[in-house]
DNA sequence: CGGAGCCTTGAACGGTTTCAAAAGTAGTGG
DNA sequence: CCACTACTTTTGAAACCGTTCAAGGCTCCG
C-alpha cells in the first residue's frame, strides 16, 4: 500500500485545531489486520481508540443462541470503539475486520486528555453518538413496524451504496437488518424484477437507489 | 407542591463543580406540564434542554401507518432533548408528558456554553449518549432474535419496576417492546400463572423481578 | 352513574422462519 | 489448469408465532 493511500487521524477530523491533529497522527500507531480477525470482543473492557486507515471493519454482537446481528460499519476514515471508552464500560459488540485493514490506535488515556482539553473533539464526539443513537433509535422503531423488505432495502443503501468495497453476502445483509438469508434472497429477487437492482452471481448492483430509498421510507 | 419536593438540577448533576450547578440552577424556568401535552415534537428543531424536576416524560416516535414506538422514559431528575441538542439536528421522536410534571429548561446557548467551558458536563453528557446508545441497540438485536414474550419481561423491567409511579397500560408496554396489546395481555397472564407478576385490574405488581430478568436474558 | 378508555378473549389470517437439499461460486493446491 | 473443498446461494414446502379484527366486559373518573 501507497503511503499516500494511507488516511491519516488528521483527514477524520478536519475541523479540529492544528493542535488535535498533530498529537493524533503522532499517537496512532497504524497496524495491519486480517480479513477476519477481530479488533475486540464484546465484553472486554476498552483501552484505546482505534482508527480506520483503510479497510473496513463491522460492529456485531452474537446473541446466547448464536444468531449474530451487525449494528454498524467503519470504512476509510471512521473511528470506532469510542462507544464503549466514553461510557466507560465493556463493549457491547464485537470488532470483525470484514476486508484486510490498516487500523490505529490510541491509547485510552491519551483520547480523554483530548476530550478534556480539547472542547471541540469533545463536541465533535457528542455529535458523532448523537447521529449514531438516533440511527439506532430509528432502526429499533423500524425492526418491529417495517416489513422485512422495507428493510431490506434499507440495509442495500447502508451497506452496499455506502460500502461498495465490500461485496456484501446475502447473510450479512440479513444480520444488519434482522432476517434470515432465504428471506433476503427472495427479497433481492423481488428488487430485480422491479428494477430497482441488478444480480450477478454474488455481486449486487444498485440501480435504482431512489426507489429504494422510498421503498424502505426513508426518512 | 411543596419547594422541598422540587429536584433542582443540581441535584441531577451532583459530581459536577458548583459552579456549573449554580449556573443551571439560576438558568433554569421551572414549567408545570399536564398529563398528555407535549414538550416537543419529531421534526421540531431543539431550543434547548429540558429537566425534569417531577413527573414523568417518554420519548415516542409515531411512524406513517400511525404506530408508536416508545424509545426512552425520564422520571424525576432526568434530562431530555440532549441527542438532538448536541447532534445539531432535528428531534427524531416527539416527547410527550405521561404524568402531570414540572418540566425545567436551559437555553441551547448556554447548553452550549456549559459544555464548551465545563469539560466535566460534556464528559457526563458523552457517557450518557454512550449509555443510551448501548441500550437502543441491545433493544435492536433483541427485537429480532428474542421471542416477543422476552421482550415483555424486559419492558416489564424498565418500565414497571423503575418508573413504578405510572401505571403503565397495555399499550404503552406494547410501544416499548414493539409488539401489540393483545399480545402483552396474553403475555401477561402467563408470567401471572408463573408467579412473576400479580395483576388487580389494571395494576401490575412485579413479584420476582429476578425471574422476569432471567426469562429475559438481561445481561 | 354514565361514558370514555382500557382490558380481555377468540378465531382466522399471513408474513417469516425453519429445515433440508441441490446448485452455484470462489479459492486452493496438486 | 483442473479438480477439490468449503462456503454461499437458491428453492420448496411446512410450521409457527404473532397480528389483526371484532365484540364484549371491565375500570376509573368526572
Amino acid at each position: 500500500m501507497k503511503e499516500a493511500e494511507i488516511q491519516k487521524p488528521s483527514q477524520m477530523w478536519t475541523f479540529l485545531p492544528d493542535s488535535v491533529i498533530c498529537v493524533l497522527d503522532e499517537l496512532t500507531q497504524p497496524k495491519t489486520y486480517k480479513k477476519g480477525s477481530y479488533l475486540y470482543m464484546a465484553e472486554e473492557r476498552p483501552k484505546g481508540l482505534f482508527f480506520v486507515y483503510h479497510g473496513l471493519v463491522g460492529l456485531s454482537r452474537t446473541s446466547e443462541d448464536g444468531k449474530e446481528h451487525l449494528f454498524r460499519i467503519f470504512g476509510k476514515g471512521l473511528c470506532l470503539g469510542h462507544r464503549a471508552l466514553v461510557g466507560e464500560e465493556p463493549y457491547h459488540a464485537s470488532a470483525k475486520v470484514l476486508e484486510d485493514s490498516m487500523i490505529g490506535f490510541v491509547e485510552a488515556d491519551a483520547v480523554y486528555k483530548l476530550l478534556h482539553e480539547n472542547s471541540e473533539f469533545a463536541r465533535q464526539m457528542l455529535k458523532k453518538l448523537a447521529k449514531e443513537l438516533r440511527m439506532a433509535e430509528l432502526r429499533l422503531a423500524g425492526s418491529t413496524n417495517k416489513q422485512v423488505s422495507e428493510r431490506v432495502a434499507e440495509a442495500l443503501i447502508y451497506l452496499v451504496a455506502d460500502f461498495p468495497q465490500h461485496r456484501w453476502t446475502r447473510n450479512e445483509i440479513a444480520d444488519y437488518c434482522g432476517t434470515t438469508a432465504p428471506t433476503v434472497i427472495r427479497t433481492l429477487a423481488q428488487f430485480e424484477d422491479q428494477g430497482f437492482i441488478a444480480q450477478q452471481g454474488r455481486e449486487i448492483r444498485i440501480l435504482n437507489r431512489r426507489a429504494l430509498e422510498d421503498f424502505a421510507h426513508l426518512t
